[in-house]
DNA sequence: GTGAAAGCGCTAACAT
DNA sequence: ATGTTAGCGCTTTCAC
């Protein structure tokens, strides 16, 4: 049993042989104190061992010190785990968390996680934050008409989201350059000489979706092709399949696909497997993420980069620095697409 | 700007004609407190809007009132953000998340996240740990020999692992009946008339794969097979198709298979399908775990479920009463595996 | 540049 | 059963 009191700024002040108030400014990195007592803090400091105690120190700085990653979406009311291990275990959700989580160990925090699946819960989480469980929130939304961005900005909560909102609000946010992704992909293909493109796209509603399927259209028409048979997928790969389905069906002879994301290229993939047709000789398929899925297809899949993980760890970023200044206006990052070239196109 | 000063138990106090120390007692659910005053105090809280200051209260309880999620495991070495993309957006682990976070929410608390992936950063880990950042910690390591386990014994840091410790500690865990469904996997097997048993186990330093196999080689002994074919897997996809690969080479009339994870049973499947041999008919595959994956497989597997989300919510449960109650000896808790019966055996 | 002292909001003795 | 009071460890004016 380790009963010891663990050391305080009192503690350290003594063994240094100066006032609490000189330490506190040490560890808190203010001027304005004489080197020679910096260095003496210092050592006071390694030789008791001494960790601020968070607790006293959020007391009167009123900040908890830490901030929360919340992912907010609706549940599918099964009323089971359906909802909440779906989301953790989409592999887009762990790339965001990896992001945020490495980003912030260097600063000596953890972030707070948070699942707000219904409005219940959204009301909850943003009593909580108000409350100070955090200093802010990073909010990464699965469906197009969340409503906690907004909640946030009416309870002053600082936030910054991931992806543009659909509705647009004065919140911070990261996002990638969708349709300079598209292009990559619709030009990758036609490069290949592809001549009949094809693409199957995110839930419109979501403004990503609309973004890649117009950065395609748009590719696309540049090169002279100004249709392009198009079907809504879901981001998930049955979604993909049943899309692709539909393609084969309505379109024989497509020999160019673009998938909104690598789940519905996956499920693209397996229905072309299955129907027979060649990857990529006689059907050519890019995805989009590249998240850990893209490996796992066959043949491993050429898709779209999006830099999720420095995506993330920038949402941490302008984060802190809007807790930091309170007063300051939204800002927006947005990030640059890359073509992965692998042997599905 | 909401500059207003929040509530205190103060200013509740005051609105219900009592001192500070019977609101606290109320909040705190102390018994010995009148219940006219009780209903008073209740009332004053509702109109003021009052909550506690969580540092004020954690200052003088010694009590950050939240518990850590900690991923510990060795990186791949990469320098990138492989390992802990990957990790985090494995299903397992975000079935475990998704138990935890629905679990504490009823709570009011939400996990910290924390990923150990060196040396060093497990000792950072736990000095914060030891330092106060939780209160307790729920280990999940992703490889056998992971020192976190013991340093946080050595430094009376309250832990809760899941899976029982490859090398014996005295810490609480949370695991299940590896054996028994390892033997209900063999049975189904052997039940729709299969001849020819192999299985492809986890690695076999980690405790979850030697207990799966036990499991189904004593379940095949006692059916009158004292032989089963093994290949060592990775409880990855890639080792799940190179196992099966060797199977197919080595044993080619095998009729059965029992992969010790869906990954690796979803790579032997992709395998058996490139061999053209049908599933379930010319050869049954069972997996384990009932991820995710376990639907997206083709066809849909049939699988032993590992209930991870109560497992999950359990081990958060006995990290709580460890915390409540430090003195206490550790726990373990065993869960029972079930049969999911699907079409790929 | 440095120290003394006043709290931050809460819980838990201790009185009553 | 309820109120009074003494801190918990820290930051931050305010004097010097």
């Amino acid at each position: 049993m380790k009963d010891f009191r663990a050391p305080t700024l009192e503690d350290v002040a003594r063994a240094a042989g100066v006032s609490r108030a000189t330490v506190s400014r040490v560890i808190n990195g203010v001027r304005n104190v004489d080197v020679d007592l910096q260095e003496a803090v210092r050592r006071a400091v390694a030789e008791t061992g001494y960790a601020p105690n968070r607790a006293a120190r959020s007391l009167v700085t009123r900040r908890a010190g830490s901030i929360a990653l919340v992912v907010s979406g609706a549940g599918d009311g099964d009323g089971s785990w359906g909802f909440s291990s779906s989301v953790f275990a989409d592999p887009f959700f762990g790339r965001v968390t990896a992001g945020v989580v490495e980003f912030l160990r260097p600063l000596g925090m953890y972030p707070l996680l948070m699942l707000a699946d219904t409005d219940e819960v959204r009301a909850e989480v943003v009593a909580h934050l108000r409350h100070g469980a955090a200093d802010g929130a990073l909010l990464v939304s699965t469906h197009a008409e969340d409503p906690l961005p907004e909640m946030c900005v009416r309870a002053d909560v600082p936030a910054v989201l991931f992806a543009r909102p659909a509705t647009p609000i004065p919140i911070s946010y990261v996002d990638l350059a969708h349709a300079d992704g598209a292009r990559l992909a619709a030009e990758h293909l036609l490069a290949r000489g592809c001549q009949r493109l094809a693409t199957i796209t995110g839930p419109l509603d979501v403004p990503a979706s609309q973004d890649r399927l117009a950065g395609f259209r748009d590719a696309a028409a540049r090169h002279g092709r100004p249709y392009v048979p198009i079907v809504e997928g879901n981001f998930q790969r049955d979604g993909g399949e049943s899309a692709m389905e539909r393609l084969l069906a309505e379109h024989p002879k497509v020999d160019g696909v673009f998938a909104a994301n690598d789940l519905m290229a996956q499920g693209a993939l397996h229905v072309l497997h299955r129907h027979g047709r060649r990857v990529p000789d006689e059907v050519a398929v890019v995805g989009f993420d590249d998240g850990p899925q893209a490996l796992a297809c066959q043949p491993p899949l050429t898709t779209v980069r999006q830099p999720v993980e420095d995506m993330a760890a920038e949402m941490a970023r302008v984060l802190l620095a809007h807790i930091d200044k309170p007063g300051a206006d939204p800002t927006s990052v947005i990030f640059d697409p890359t073509l992965v070239v692998r042997a599905s196109a």
